[in-house]
RNA sequence: GGGCCGUUAACUCAGUCGGUAGAGUAUCUGCCUUUUAAGCAGAGAGUCGCUGGUUCGAGUCCAGCACGGCCCA
């Protein structure tokens, strides 16, 4: 029963309740909506008439004055949620709010009948509800409809947070996001701007010849990108396979296959921390193009994202955060290591030097393990000398062989990539390079990985050795980059927070008083609990 | 993993020197037919995140834990 279950479940955790607590107010609407079915309103029906958008409404006659409505004879039949209600004696006025936007409504008892008032003052602010009448305007010249009927449509149970402060806690924000969603307007601009952009990600693709697959999300060796997998299980071929951390590997088979154009837009997981700009599972694009450089997709990002700002915010110049963002290209060139010197202000000299690098990070509280790759010591410096301070788009090349298994050497200077990263707002938001296909290298440069790996689970344990086989086949020429799209969507919707342009943010679950089932030890696999 | 901050009514928040819980919204009752954060009068609503400790007495002080936020690694 209900009532044993409350007890269970009442605990309080940070200001959320967990399940079936049964407040006051709470208890008085259910009594309430018990009431109405005893005379015989149906609380959810499904015989609703399709409604009018009010958006749509307003958009015709959101210009008419009293005097042009009242030559309107039409009636109008609306469906919502009631966001307000302000009632009298025996009239009120609410406002409905659908997709489109919302419409204030009038109800008087004189119009819609004594029974009928009777029901609706049953009705609650949260009810979703359907009314059909006339445009008038009030006196405060707000256009409203008189209804010349209300029906109950669906029933909330449940009161929806305070009318004028909406809900601004973080975390119930983002756990309850449908509330979120009800309450706070900007949030659904958010995710239409991500929609948009997706889109127009996905249609200057195709547009240019791209193909757009779908390659596996459970891997049997995980590759493209050093990252800690999730691992799941499949019983029925009894091994264990891991959720995808890129899909490069998979794409760049297809361009073996004769897919010269390919790009897939999808979610990657990767079992790291969670801050402002990390969810284990995120979306990016990857794009794959044969006889390209590295050099050419410069070019292609600067037109890409100076389009898409162009439609999303109307220029190539915004602000972020309160920094002004240029994306009007061209944008700036730097290699790794002249940002280091200009930028980060480490003296040329040391940037050869392993130990001067490893002092220096060493003061800045980074301690390296021996075994790392070269290469590592710059970027790490990077990370944290430079990355904050690339405010406008910059891209940064030159990234040492050692720490890119899957890029093609520079010709003239083979201890480098043929690399960019890009960033912008000091975050990295794409990386891309001309794409090594020469088996040997790309055999030899797997097995060093492997056989240097340790107990780093960024590093695969395993040599993807059918990717060297299809290398072997023969791989055109490419280049290939990866756009993280949610951090392009936080770009441009001036979101400081990747959890505010995914819908559902991973939290940590709630369960009965509070406690995580992170914490039931059959449930831990792989923990980072060891220290 | 570390540091700082937060957790009080459904929501947004107060809570003084440690003295036994407050407001607004929402809800309920009454009045009110042009309001829009409607208004007026009244009422109900709390395991002060959890567990311990100090104390005659803890929302308040201390410790641990949980969840979250921000920063750092």
């Amino acid at each position: 029963m209900a009532s044993v279950s409350i007890h269970f479940f009442t605990a309080s955790t940070g200001g959320l309740q967990v399940l079936s607590e049964e407040s006051q107010i709470i208890k008085q609407r259910k009594q309430k909506a018990l009431e109405l079915e005893k005379q015989g309103i149906e609380l959810f029906p499904n015989d609703i008439r399709k409604p009018e958008r009010t958006g749509a409404i307003r958009k015709v006659y959101g210009d008419y004055d009293a005097g042009a409505l009242e030559e309107v004879e039409d009636t109008f039949c609306i469906a919502g949620r009631i966001m307000a209600l302000r009632r009298f004696g025996k009239a009120a006025f609410a406002s409905i709010k659908d997709s489109s936007g919302s419409l204030q409504i009038h109800v008087s008892r004189d119009r819609i009948g004594k029974d009928a008032y009777k029901i609706f003052k049953k009705f609650d602010i949260g009810d979703i509800i359907q009314v059909e009448g006339r445009l008038f305007r009030t006196r405060t010249n707000e256009l409203t409809i008189e209804a010349d009927w209300v029906r109950l449509v669906t029933k909330s149970m449940r009161p929806l947070p305070e009318k004028y402060h909406g809900i601004k806690d973080k975390e119930l924000r983002y756990r309850r996001r449908y509330e979120d969603l009800v309450m706070n307007e900007e949030v659904l601009e958010t995710f239409r701007t991500r929609a948009r952009i997706v889109q127009m990600l996905r249609s200057y693709f195709t547009s240019n010849g791209f193909l757009e697959v779908e390659t596996p999300m459970m891997q049997s060796i995980v590759g493209g990108a050093t990252a800690r997998p999730f691992v799941t299980h499949h019983n029925a071929l009894g091994i264990d396979l891991f959720l995808r951390i890129a899909p490069e590997l998979y794409l760049k088979r297809l361009l073996v296959g004769g897919c010269e154009r390919v790009f897939e837009l999808n979610r990657n997981f990767r079992n790291e921390g969670i801050s402002i700009q990390h969810n284990p599972e995120f979306t990016m694009l990857e794009f794959y193009e044969a006889y390209a450089t590295y050099e050419d997709l410069m070019v292609r990002t600067e037109e890409l994202f100076a389009q898409i700002a162009m439609d999303v915010k109307g220029s190539t110049r915004f602000t972020y955060q309160g920094m002004e963002v240029d994306l009007t290209p061209p944008w700036h060139k730097m290699t790794l290591k002249e940002s280091l010197v200009e930028v980060g202000k480490v003296p040329e000299e040391e940037l050869s030097h392993r130990k001067a690098l490893q002092k220096r990070l060493a003061d800045l509280g980074v301690e390296m393990d021996e075994r790392e790759a070269a290469g590592k010591y710059l970027t790490k410096l990077f990370d944290l000398l430079v990355e904050p301070n690339l405010i406008q788009p910059t891209f940064i090349t030159e990234y040492p062989t050692d720490i890119s298994p899957l890029a093609r050497r520079n010709a003239q200077n083979p201890v480098v990539t043929d690399r960019f990263e890009l960033f912008i707002t000091g975050r990295e938001i794409a990386n891309a390079f001309s794409e090594l296909n020469d088996p040997r290298d790309q055999k030899k440069r797997f097995e060093e990985q492997v056989a240097n790996r340790g107990d780093d689970e960024e590093i695969p344990p395993e040599v993807d050795y059918d990717y060297v086989r299809a290398l072997e086949i023969g791989m055109p020429p490419a280049a290939g980059e990866g756009i993280g799209v949610d951090r392009l969507v936080m770009l441009l919707t001036d979101s400081p927070s990747i959890r505010d342009v995914i819908l559902f943010p991973q939290l940590r679950p709630l369960t009965a008083h509070g406690s995580s089932t992170a914490r039931d030890p059959s449930r831990t696999k792989g923990g980072k609990t060891e220290k």
